[in-house]
DNA sequence: GGTTCCTGCAAATTATTTTCTTGATAAGTT
DNA sequence: AACTTATCAAGAAAATAATTTGCAGGAACC
């Protein structure tokens, strides 16, 4: 646990003193970091022990665990408490771009609904045969790489973003198969039809979208992914790292759950490749 | 600048004694943020002022400011210098894909090119048509996403992951037109010759790959993207993250570049995405 | 009116830094 | 070649600063 949700948790249970105190750290994170305790204390009128014991509360053993406590999940989280950046200029985009997909993953981190997740490996594992859908450019961009992924492990996985063809292929599954299907906004209707088809064939379906919303109540598993897309229209990056990442976790498990297969057909896949190239250099990535 | 890099770049002018301190900072990390200078000195079998020495050389103010500053960058950077958890239970796969991630974020923001960047920036605002190039799964997503990110900005772009489309497009290709090619390895001969043609021909031609590899010496700008992919065959993830958020950050930076254009585009494509679906709701994504 | 909890003061403890000194190494000099 | 001198590393001890503890006053809440 990070001293930032606890901050939040416990807020009601700080004292008066202990708030200020608590509100210089969230507000000025910098001077908390680098200030002793006696400084922290001046700054919120208060006399160093009460610093003491609010570190305490907060769940650490003393005032310089506290700062490197504070120091260790800051870098990532407290940079989305903070205005972002207006200026234009390449590096501070870069920076902000980067920033904003690091607190993307971490905030998905303390969000990964691992139930959901193990009972989305186990679907996907002994499935006949795996449909990835998604629309949209972004979703789409998921469902290919579900495929891209799900195939190198020997399963038999095939992606569309095309309405009709979900539709279709919905309707074409079999009990055994599974459809995984992506959205961002969970409010993909055609999505929704088609989990709700493949429900009725009796075919599992899986949504990786944000809970309470019209696809996550249409699919049988959810793995909910759930974050504050900034409100920058022109950067809609750190929602789509935190999906790559969630696939790729699901990815992962499912090798781990399933091998052997995904071994040799990774390797195959591989020499395939190195064949394919230049014989001398095994360094290069599976596929590009 | 962060502690491990400097500890990295001044190891030459650390004396025995600082240089058992930094092998204790690095291998047992855990230790070092939590440790009082007392406690470190007597691991190291120096004295404390040395290990106050050792602080300042490295650029601290203080020990303390030497904690905090490590800690903070320890987060993300100390971690790829551990050995992978070998455990497959989901709350650790998990968690070692998102530090992962989080590394090559940061691996990235310390590697970027930012001249480069400016000039393909350039490039790509004022191109007329824009072709993007990727194979094998990974950079044929990239460059999907180049399309998906440009299109929206009212750029004429396409994308191809199929080498001979891409030699014949490259072959069409007009002064004044851009080809972007995408290649996690360096080492696609083909992209390398659908560059070459470009070149005859006097279009522009921008590379998203390694340093000094096949693909990046063939063409006229190299955005250079250089992470140590990790050993596991099983996940090829943290490099397509890094390359996700420099499209990303290529994208946002030609956005601002061409605002007027851009902004319009955009609206055009949410209004049409908004009539299209549920009207009460205009917090949905553009593009799902 | 009693209990509980917050808070600050002052003292005690602990941690950290500064100063000073010693010893080692290397370059220069006779 | 032997000696001198400069430079620097490193520890001891002292000084300083930071942090914590114990205690007591006071406010708020039964």
């Amino acid at each position: 646990m990070d001293i930032f949700s606890t901050l939040q948790e416990d807020k009601s249970r700080l004292s008066a003193s202990e708030s200020r105190i608590a509100e210089i750290v969230v507000n000025d994170f910098e001077f908390a970091v680098n200030a002793s305790i006696i400084e922290l204390a001046e700054r919120a009128e208060v006399s160093p022990p009460t610093v003491t014991r609010f570190c305490r509360r907060l769940g650490c053993e003393s005032f310089s665990d506290f700062k490197v406590q504070l120091a260790r999940t800051a870098h990532v989280g407290v940079r989305y408490l903070k205005p972002e950046s207006k200026s234009h200029a390449p590096s501070d985009v870069a920076q902000d771009i980067i920033t904003k997909a690091q607190n993307a993953l971490f905030l998905l981190h303390r969000s990964l609904d691992l139930t959901a997740i193990e009972a989305a490996v186990a679907q996907i594992a002994r499935a006949e045969m795996i449909y990835a859908f998604g629309s949209g450019g972004n979703s789409s961009m998921i469902a290919d790489e579900l495929q891209n992924r799900l195939f190198r492990l020997g399963l038999r996985a095939t992606s569309s973003s095309d309405h009709s063809m979900q539709l279709m292929m919905a309707a074409a599954a079999k009990p055994g198969d599974v459809i995984i299907g992506s959205s961002f906004s969970g409010r993909n209707a055609e999505l929704v039809r088609a989990f709700a088809l493949a429900r009725e064939g009796k075919v599992r379906t899986i949504a990786l979208t944000q809970t309470d919303s019209p696809v996550a109540s249409a699919a049988e598993i959810v793995v909910p992914i759930d974050l504050p897309e900034g409100t920058n229209i022109y950067r809609p990056t750190s929602t789509r790292i935190a999906y790559i990442a969630t696939v790729d976790i699901l990815a992962s498990l499912v090798a781990y759950a399933i091998q052997p297969k995904a071994l040799t057909t990774l390797r195959r896949i591989k020499q395939q490749l190195v064949a394919h190239r230049d014989g001398d250099d095994d360094k290069q990535l599976l596929g590009d």
